[in-house]
RNA sequence: GUGGGUAUAGCUCAGUUGGUUAGAGCGCUAGGUUGUGGCCCUAGAGGCCAAGGGUUCGAAUCCCUUUAUUCACCCCA
């Protein structure tokens, strides 16, 4: 009986593999140049930090956690996104103790229970950051800053910078009573989740994609419209430092983030073409998380990407992987004694940090070129009784044709001083 | 949770109005006289035709159910 992968998780097989690492090592090459330091976390948590953290109301809490209870009883949760447990983290390892502000990276898998389609999944990978202990739009700035070029390293084309500011607490209250306000005679004409959302989350309203509520909440107050002194005082400054850097941006007063710790700065970069699915990075301040969780006042904003979301924009940019890894040289072999000094001369390169291969499947010479052909080696030898015994052989460069008698006991010498 | 599409070899796909033992290309393995690969030729392995049920003398093909997968809604990275 075949087994089969459970739903919305993959294998990630060589040639796919090489992007993902070469992603990553993009990334944390650049966050550590920022002075970020990354940070590893469990897989899983204790249920109530997601429910503290992300937010009882939100979907993602309600209806998509990998829930369960382990052996002591104890309710534990598959981590749905990372910014919780740094915040945990952060708080438990008396950071806030640390010089501030604490930058911190990560590059981790991520779970949540949801029907899958295009740029989705129940486990995905995430690679994200957060900054603590800064209020300053200068962080915000500086982490949009750096994302921009972070994807410009990666050659991405056709990515939006989308920002908004959703305001404080204080503006939030106020505004939903604006829109409560606004909506409560119209909500006849509007769709069932958005009568659901007036009740629940009143800010929706104005993000529903359906023609009849998009028309209706055209005219709808706008929360960027109405923030509180403060609030948009730290938007004027971020718009006026991304617009100094020169960093492309939009201001969309449509975005609203889908986690109850945001407030004030919230961004998503974009894409085109990848399917419905289109938020490739998403992030935003969260200055009442960390007290939220336990810890001291303490004002935070970080960022997520989609690992898979964000490959899937460099195919669509053409986006070829620098270069494939061959062997350098293929030892071919006839017989035991052959064999054997071959394999004494193949490891002792690998141990010089250099790929080359020799078959072990014990096969005709044949076979065995074929394969060194298949591995794309850039040389061969064949070594035989006859080689050994007269300590000459031919090294020959598979692409080229061209052969270089040489001694036996130089091969290795020869590839490591690169003198074949 | 709700819709639509799809399901035949490892991959990409044929398969006639229902008719014997289900095919091709690619890939894989082995050969094509002594110890040089790629091109070419030959052979082999590999399928419960997604699963279960029904109609029929006979089903990959028609019907029902289930499952998986995919795209979309909701929501999110």
């Amino acid at each position: 009986m075949k087994i089969s992968i459970p739903k919305g998780t993959k294998d990630i097989l060589p040639g796919d593999i090489e992007k993902y690492k070469y992603v990553q090592t993009v990334f944390s090459n650049i966050l550590e140049n920022f002075g970020f330091q990354q940070i590893r976390f469990p897989v899983f948590e204790h249920t109530e930090l997601f429910q503290r953290g992300v937010g009882d109301t939100t979907d993602i809490v309600q209806k998509e956690m990998y829930t369960f209870k382990d052996k002591a009883g104890r309710s534990i949760t598959l981590r749905p996104e990372g910014t919780a447990s740094v915040v945990r983290s952060y708080i438990e390892n008396g950071m806030s103790s640390n010089p501030q502000p604490i930058k911190l990276y990560y590059d981790i898998t991520a779970y949540r229970y949801e029907n899958v389609q295009k740029g989705r999944y129940r486990e995905f990978n995430q690679l994200g950051a957060e900054v603590l202990g800064s209020d300053s739009a200068n962080a915000d700035i500086e982490i949009m800053y750096m994302l921009n070029a972070f994807f410009g390293k990666l050659e991405i084309k056709g990515l939006q910078l989308n920002i908004n500011s959703i305001g404080c607490k204080n503006c939030r209250i106020k505004y939903n009573e604006m829109l409560k306000n606004y909506f409560s005679d119209k909500l006849d004409g509007m769709c069932d989740d958005c009568k659901q959302r007036y009740l629940r989350n009143p800010m929706r309203l104005i993000d529903c994609k359906q023609e009849k509520c998009s028309v209706i909440s055209k005219d709808a107050p706008m929360l960027l419209d109405n923030l509180c002194e403060e609030c948009n005082k730290h938007f004027d400054n971020v718009v006026k430092g991304l617009s100094e850097m020169k960093i492309p941006f939009v201001i969309n007063k449509r975005i609203v983030r889908g986690l109850d710790y945001y407030i004030r700065t919230v961004f998503e970069f974009i894409a085109e073409g990848i399917g419905a699915q289109d938020t490739v990075c998403a992030g935003g301040r969260y200055d009442g998380l960390v007290e939220q969780l336990g810890g001291t006042d303490t004002p935070g904003i970080g960022f997520a990407l989609g690992l898979e979301r964000l490959i899937g924009t460099m195919e669509k940019s053409g986006f070829k992987l620098p270069n494939e890894k061959k062997p350098i040289i293929f030892f071919a072999y006839i017989g035991d004694k052959a064999y054997k000094s071959a394999r004494k001369m193949a490891n002792e390169l690998r141990l010089n940090g250099m790929y080359c291969e020799i078959d072990i499947n014990e096969r005709s010479l044949k076979a065995q070129l074929k394969y060194a052909d298949k591995k794309n080696a850039l040389y061969n030898v064949v070594l035989g009784d006859n080689e050994i015994d007269t300590n000459k052989a031919l090294i020959k460069n598979m692409s080229t044709q061209e052969t270089k008698e040489v001694s036996v006991d130089s091969i290795t010498k020869r590839i490591i001083e690169n003198k074949i």
